[in-house]
DNA sequence: GTAACTGCAAAATATTTGCATCCTT
DNA sequence: AAGGATGCAAATATTTTGCAGTTAC
């Protein structure tokens, strides 16, 4: 399937260039410059998924925040970061120190959702 | 708030303790050898919660799972342990492995929700 | 008896999907 | 022209809430 240049999408792609943190579907709607319809969104972040240009971190309220691969755009697609969910201001970060996660013989690791919520360094 | 022992919570506390995984609300639900309505599963579950007596992780797939705190007895209630979650068979377990995160200077923690999904031992 | 708990229905929230139409290539 | 992308509405899915009736203590 091939994909095509278009305005949600390039305005999409730029919105999370924009930001150094992740952004819910909700927060990416209400930074464009253009109306783009709710499902196309999800529309275009999936795609942007499957083509391993953002990554999803879910947040324990249950949704999703997204944001580009900065660190990642080497080959190996992993993602063995922590993210951090401040409370106060409900910033979605990527956190730099990588974790290596040490599973028990006999299990493969395909995917990492991880986030640590609390307070960030300046809402305190 | 004083809490009060009934069948429902009896019942779903003691399908908590028959598994050494961690369930959905709806597996939940099957395993229950009463009929116990959706609205009030849930509300126990966080009442649990609350209480300190299971632990939250979600998924990926923006679900909730629950499982009792074995480890976490002890007073300070901290989870900094993984979870996994196998694609094939669905179970979600805790990883014993304690990991230590590394916040940046500034940041305080307060939860902590880590899903590795994959493929368990016994499911290749 | 009183406050906690329950069931039922309805609401709230988040995400996906069907389908006709539009637009990129 | 072909098929990928979009908008709109409707469907799913999960969890929460209001409220009246029930039950534990």
């Amino acid at each position: 399937m091939e994909r095509r240049k278009t305005q949600s999408t390039e305005e999409i792609l730029s919105t999370l260039k924009d930001t150094d943190f992740a952004l819910s579907h909700k927060m990416i709607q209400q930074r464009l410059s253009i109306e783009v319809d709710r499902a196309t969104i999800y529309r275009v972040l999936n795609r942007f998924l499957e083509d391993g240009i953002v990554h999803r971190v879910i947040s324990e309220n249950g949704k999703q925040y997204f944001a580009l691969c900065e660190d990642c755009e080497r080959n190996d697609h992993h993602h063995n970061h922590f993210h951090f969910r401040c409370n106060k201001c409900g910033k979605v970060e990527c956190l730099a120190r990588e974790v290596d996660i040490q599973l028990p013989a006999g299990y493969t690791a395909e995917n990492i959702n991880s986030l640590v919520t609390g307070i960030c360094a300046s809402c305190r």
